[in-house]
DNA sequence: AACGTTACTGGAAACGTTTCCAGTAATTCT
DNA sequence: AGAATTACTGGAAACGTTTCCAGTAACGTT
């Protein structure tokens, strides 16, 4: 079922057809009925291949993301899959493993798909000049940010919270709480990813408040999934049992926490805090409920869309955009005993 | 950059560069590492349209899931993906809302670009032959069973657990306990789905224990999110003071049930116990752990990618197959005071 | 030496669209 | 009435591949 037999079975040309499916203003309304119904009745969809080889470009925009079952992603991958059709356009989305390079698969997905633009969710920034030259459409990555200074700032956007800022804030929660001995969980998919900027956060927050980086707090677990979370918990309070808190770089590292430290046979928050940065859903409705700084996930998937097009429709240059946390006082962070 | 391009810069003729690019026998080994670097240096890849425009058929299997954000489907969804391209084909994954029709989607998906094959994640089973002869593809689907015989059985394949049966086994654990005030949380997102099945198990389940139906106990949330299943969840413990047991139909949902029954002051599992069926990884982590039904999530994934290979490739036809659940002995279920 | 094979290569048609250009009929204007 | 405009329609080229077919060169065989 091509265009060529819906204009055999109404009678006119391909071109008319191709312009009824297509909006074009110059077709005569009952012609255009006419086709409408021999569309409706003979359930004919146009070949989308067709369609994007001969139009100068496509409507498409790629999403390419690490890991689609991380909690955290998926009302940013709502929020960007509404923005995005909101504004007319398409959206691929495509899944990396631990592996693969996120640009060399976007710049990949990019060409064989025309793609207009890229978001790129939950990577490692490792990028250099040379692999972003390979990929020659705007592109925006989404939730983390640009603070190694090894990348052309100038030839992407990003839209992301401070990541480095808002550990520091975490921290913070808890060194105004006077702990002393706290503890992080960090995971390390990748080297120099969002885990490396919160630890940083973290270790700003320690030194403003005099208390000397102890290694033995220190935990990082090898791969990103809630029994590395666990065991690595249960690592700490085995190693070290003045330890009063625990900042867990992701919400869900930290209900894994949770359980580590009640299974230690001690309680949250008496006896260890454990706070975080994310806000999922679920780690609200944990026994206790988890203190966590709520990143806006809504408004990231929005803002990178924004930007994208912005940028793709020539409307602006790239820029780089940081969003605030919001603090979720749970039941999860007491004062130290 | 074309394959012309390529062609040129490489001083053979087009179809040779095609030949190399498809691994095709007859080329000389000395003008396939010539084209091999040419591609190389100029980061040529082939155009996706163009190649599924004039292959007779692409490799592209369709995915077509209600709700990405389930958790239950991220490993479900993990092991398709794994299964599809570990068998040579690409997934083509399309996210449907809860207003849309996943088969119109799925049929509309197929024609525009040219699958081999469907499967159907987390949809609505109210198909009728006119529907489903409209997609004129196999199709498997996956998660529910279709035990209400609307359906044309023979024109397609499912994998799932029977979502009757092990609804029983669930709430035969807690009659067989001694519960005899259970409640149970449906959702209700659309009207022949899982929910309903479950809850003709759990009717059959009090039914053999001699216990009558009380709609007091029968609780049905709107939308499928937690806040949704914390607030049923809240409306039963206000509505039934002597409910012993919660049976939900989702872990998710579990889950919200929980901080619902703790929030009210009551203890899990010594004043309410909770069962659930999934077995998503986060429903190991709680406080208490859920005691739950776990599907076969990576089963499920790979044998419905099978299933529909099989039928793709003409090896086999349609059939309708049943995983089992294994039961995880939690905290959450305890005997009635 | 002539021939059939084999190994490789190039030309060209085809896939299903969109869009430019040209053409026709109807309508309005002078 | 004739010219100019408008409203609509059809033909054909183009998009970037793959693949069939034909062709050439080298080689072994009789």
């Amino acid at each position: 079922m091509t265009i060529r037999d819906i204009a055999q079975l109404s009678g006119v040309s391909v071109s008319t057809v191709s312009r009824v499916l297509n909006n074009h203003p110059d077709v005569s309304e009952a012609v255009r009925r006419r086709v409408l119904e021999v569309v409706q009745e003979s359930h004919y969809v146009p070949n989308n291949s067709a369609r994007d080889l001969v139009r100068p470009q496509s409507d498409n925009i790629g999403l390419v993301v690490r890991g689609i079952g991380n909690p955290f992603f998926s009302p940013v991958i709502h929020a960007i899959e509404a923005a995005v059709e909101q504004a007319g356009y398409t959206l691929v989305l495509h899944q990396i493993h631990s592996g693969e390079d996120e640009m060399m698969a976007g710049a990949s997905l990019a060409r064989s798909k025309k793609l207009r633009g890229l978001v790129l969710l939950g990577g490692c920034c490792d990028y250099r000049s040379e692999t972003i030259a390979a990929l020659d459409i705007p592109f925006v990555c989404c939730t983390y940010t640009n603070s190694f200074g090894t990348l052309a700032q100038d030839a992407y956007s990003s839209v992301s919270i401070d990541d480095q800022m808002e550990a520091y804030r975490a921290v913070r929660e808890l060194t105004a709480r006077g702990h002393r001995n706290i503890a992080v969980l960090l995971d390390s998919t990748c080297d120099h990813s969002i885990s490396q900027l919160r630890y940083k956060g973290y270790c700003r927050a320690l030194e403003e408040a005099g208390i000397p980086l102890d290694p033995r707090l220190v935990e990082e677990t090898g791969t990103f999934d809630l029994s590395a979370a666990y065991e690595g918990a249960r690592r700490l309070l085995n190693r070290c049992d003045d330890m009063t808190a625990i900042f867990a770089i992701a919400d869900s590292m930290a209900i894994a926490a949770m359980k580590a430290v009640h299974d230690s046979g001690r309680r949250v928050p008496e006896d260890c805090s454990v706070i975080a940065i994310d806000g999922i859903e679920i780690s609200s409705y944990t026994v206790p409920t988890l203190t966590t700084l709520i990143q806006p996930a809504d408004q990231l998937g929005g803002e990178a869309v924004r930007i994208l097009l912005d940028m793709v429709e020539g409307r602006a240059g790239n820029r780089h955009v940081l969003l605030h946390t919001t603090l979720r006082n749970g039941e999860s962070v007491h004062a130290p005993k």
